[in-house]
DNA sequence: GTAGAATCTTACTCAGCAGTATGATTAGGC
DNA sequence: GCCTAATCATACTGCTGAGTAAGATTCTAC
């Protein structure tokens, strides 16, 4: 991939289209993507357990043995829902490794990437999804992600510390702030209002970096 | 109530004591309280969907129509658990109202409330208890609760503009930002660990009035 | 000490939904 | 043009869990 830049599907993607106007045989890959996206849709609106297999089919035209035919059962639909959120932030966090620059520089970025991740329509996944509704070995993986996210936040934040662009008292709960902060993104944007997601990346840099307090003049 | 400092009621609380010892035909009130706190730390632990009424019921010693008789129903129950989660924090702006100082001053006290009651057992309710389990009635007066408790963080931010003690480019999206870092409080506190509530507080108070930037010298 | 209300249990009903058995249809290789 | 695998639908099973009917027990008032 040479742009590595997060290709974010944007809203107006149907994913019922991946049925309609082809013939069977045909895109198994995308056809199981548009499944996973259609549930991550519903769960968003209706919540995980509100929503039966027989909706996510009628979402798609389809019928319930459909999606069985896509992935095994509800509980790995959810675990790829997970994935699909997971992945863009972990993603951002491997670009800032390479990057050049101080830790706040850095961190910046991540920031910026991860508020975008989360307003796009896997950010439910990432943040409302409980772990309880997964059985012991997914949930685990899926922990395992988020805190590698977080030890990815936290080294950010030391290395701002070391190099003299970053103060704070405590990492580890700077880095918990941070992403709550981020997190709740998925609660209260819906893409369409007034504000793109961009727009509400930058103002969180913003206040991220300088809190509330008047800059000493 | 003379002293209203949230009466924070301690983790080692144990709800099924209001049954234990004592004779029926006596505290109802307690005994009710103690159905919802129990049904909070259930719902806690396991989620609202995967915790049927007989674990609840288990838990406190008794049969499922033992919780009928205190409470209508499932959805009712998590109603209790919701207001039980928003009216600490609603006390929290409340009192702000009525104090005197600059806006970041009595913004910061918020702060320290919010995340002292996000720590506590009933800050699940708040955060990851999901509308779409309530019908569309309670879910609005939830929802009512909640923006208000938003307005109150906004006009206080607002407040602290108007007299040069905040700065900030937008209130709307800061106040989300506060309220994403303490509610998510709520997703990684454990009580009994390193830190205690109040510590916590204390560091998200550092943290939000002045960001990550070192101090200009 | 007894009537009636309050409290709680045993033993059900019933709906929703995850998951499946079976078979139909279609596409592509030959 | 037929065979085989891929794709999808019809029509089920079975379980879990919310909610209830009916009745037992216990308290309080009088």
């Amino acid at each position: 991939m040479p742009d590595s830049i997060p290709t974010l599907t944007p809203i107006e993607v149907d994913p019922a289209a991946a049925w309609r106007g082809r013939r069977r045989r045909q895109d198994h890959g995308s056809k199981r993507e548009a499944v996973i996206r259609t549930a991550a849709r519903a769960f968003d609106e209706r919540g995980y357990h509100n929503t039966s297999l027989d909706d996510v089919a009628a979402a798609l035209g389809v019928t319930k043995p459909t999606i069985y035919y896509y992935v095994a059962n509800k509980e790995q639909l959810l675990f790829e829902c997970f994935l699909a959120g997971l992945e863009p932030i972990r993603d951002a966090l491997r670009r800032a490794e390479q990057m050049q620059g101080t830790g706040r520089d850095r961190l910046r970025e991540v920031v910026r990437d991860y508020a975008v991740a989360i307003a796009s329509e896997y950010g439910w996944c990432m943040v409302r999804a409980e772990h309880q509704d997964l059985g012991p070995d997914l949930s685990a993986q899926v922990r395992t992600l988020k805190s590698e996210i977080d030890r990815g936040i936290r080294g950010l934040l030391q290395a701002g510390m070391a190099d003299g662009s970053i103060a704070v008292t405590d990492t580890k709960l700077a880095a918990f702030a941070i992403a709550g902060a981020l997190n709740w993104i998925a609660h209260w944007y819906r893409a369409g209002r007034t504000l793109s997601s961009a727009e509400v990346a930058e103002a969180f840099v913003q206040f991220l970096e300088h809190g509330l307090a008047p800059r000493s003049a």
